[in-house]
DNA sequence: GATGAATGAGTATTCATTCAT
DNA sequence: AATGAATGAATACTCATTCAT
């Protein structure tokens, strides 16, 4: 249940694995110049450096197209978090430095996210909760180390807040891309993580809270 | 700067209202369900009660229904939020509130927020900044009322916290609509909105720090 | 039962029949040259005088179009058929020349039912049906006309037997199109008119003991 | 002007034989449940248990696979009749019999004669009047026996007639398989041989006078 | 102003055929 | 001899847009 075959023509696996390579790099590039439906499949398979003919060997829709990049992009995304939280210590300041790493990360990979935020919608009814489910599993690494947090005394929230809280953060650092024409323009990169966690972990009063705890 | 005019061959300012408003209305219902792209003018027209010869009275190319529909949209939600926002006394009680009443009123709109998301994107280079535009409009409404409670020092924030402030709120009430697959099963919508506030004004720390003031 | 709708997009029924009938006479002659599978739409609107995009407004899939030729092609004959069988007496004389008047009218549509007897099987399990009942109720148009000669006595056949010298009668008529290769360089139309009709009542014993009944 | 040879690029005779042999196998299997045109050349060299690359190597168009198919059905028909015709006595009784017999043939080839019937028409016109060369031949066996007949004085025919003889009793006994959706729902198979042989022998006043044949 | 028939560029997909390995 | 990956011409069908009535 965790992904769903794109059935290919072409037997070797290892030729499927190479082409499959091309063609969602090529694909990617142009989704990002002018989404999936502008994009037609012979431009996908010119850009990957092949014929339609053979294109349609290792896919059997234009969808199919959509679902791989897609499915690639949260495979890389999940990657690197997840190769940063496996360090991660279960405390606060090495909780903010996670969700620094992957503020950054998002910023990296942000025509991309984009690229899921406004297609995903043209998968499948069959294909969409493949990629959902990713997502979920994405933000349920993050719940998981502020889960440590919590069991170390270092935070204290119920159930329902972690989930929250993960929900937002990760939307958070998505958010630098697809609302880049608002943020880009205000904030550097470092300015917005920094002001971010901020919030994240102060809020709006708990701030003022902080500095002057004793005034109320 | 404001609206872009889309041309009408029809002279008569009320009739093109009138006959912009059945369109609308069927786009609208026609994009939630399969989106800009897959939706025919044909179909557009049909829901709008009069012929495809009709439609083209009204408008010029299939875009400028998009424009209009998501035009009207962001209209309608500025309208109510306008309406909400002129009450507003710049203190943290009242400012919650509204934000509360925002949060409502996009769970409301949550199909139509889905459809911006996902489309806006269509939008041609020459359509967009004016879409774009009204969305900030809106974030500025909230920056005000966040503005007044600093001024009213009931809030203790500088210009970019404010602005960051205002973003994620905002966000955060188009959240529960495009996130709808993950929130709406864990949270009632006044759950996630109490739980949103606590974070928005708390954080994760924050929060920690009120109910534990003493200890420092 | 009698008839399949094939959907139109255009509403005026006279238009609707106006075209078909431009895109049936086109088919009828791509079809007779290069059989159904090797014509394509764009010929076939072409054919009609129109363009491709006016030909999808009055059938739904290529297919309609093979559907309304075959249709076509059964009503004409029946037609000529009804109006001759009328005016049939019931007697032999006039089985005969009904008989006759049947294989000039084929031999006149031999191209129409050689494009039947090599395409009808492309039609989709659907629309098949329909088009062997019309076939069926054509051999019904015989099979009435025998009945009446039997009934007066001129004919001494039972019921399966009726149906058998129909069906033979009928792809007698079929034949001189279909076996032209084989038929057309040994006789010419009367002679294998006159020849059938022969056989068809007296066999090839039957004939022999007619001349010399006393011979046995 | 016999056989129209199909070109292969392997030299091995044998190997050609048997692999055309499979190749041929597969192809009725599938031109019998879709037809020529609907059967691609990869689902023909699946079915054959060979590779795409392999098919080619024995043939040069697919329209070959046709045409090697339809020679095969041809002699496959031929040999059996062959077989039979060459103990024909020459009689009327011993006619009758091989008569019989062929339709039984047919009623088994069923399948195979519609395949002919609906796909000949595909061959070239190059490849065409080898095929129908071959169902002359097959027509002319027929001819030879009924000839005997009228030599041995059981029949009283001139040479026109026995060829139209021969055609009618050929089409007869492929009828069964072509029009099986209005003659297999009637009849039994020997019920149509009965039949068939009583019209052909006596017609339908022939038969009467047989019967009645004191009145005259 | 309204209609809807006509248009044809555009697009996904298939499949016979080739050819390097 | 056998394989199967690569090719791209071909084709059914769609749909935004126009324009005569």
């Amino acid at each position: 249940m965790d992904r769903r075959e794109v059935q290919a023509s072409v037997k070797d696996e290892r030729l499927v694995e190479k082409r499959r390579d091309q063609m969602i790099k090529g694909a990617i590039t142009l989704f990002k110049q002018k989404g999936f439906h502008r994009t037609t499949t012979r431009e996908i398979a010119r850009a990957a450096g092949f014929s339609i003919g053979t294109l349609y060997e290792y896919i059997r829709k234009k969808e199919d197209i959509l679902y791989l990049v897609v499915d690639r992009m949260y495979d890389q995304i999940r990657e690197r978090l997840q190769e940063d939280l496996v360090t991660n210590l279960g405390t606060v300041e090495s909780l903010k430095l996670s969700i620094a790493y992957y503020f950054r990360e998002m910023a990296e990979m942000q025509e991309e996210v984009l690229v899921m935020y406004q297609e995903a919608k043209s998968l499948s009814k069959d294909a969409l909760p493949y990629v959902l489910n990713k997502e979920i599993q994405m933000v349920g690494l993050f719940e998981n180390v502020i889960e440590n947090c919590v069991r170390n005394g270092e935070l204290d929230l119920d159930e329902k807040q972690i989930k929250l809280f993960a929900h937002n953060l990760f939307v958070e650092g998505q958010m630098w891309g697809f609302r880049r024409w608002a943020l880009q323009k205000v904030y550097t990169l470092e300015e917005y993580i920094d002001l971010q966690l901020e919030l994240l972990f102060y809020g709006v009063q708990g701030k003022v809270n902080q500095g002057t705890g004793g005034e109320r």
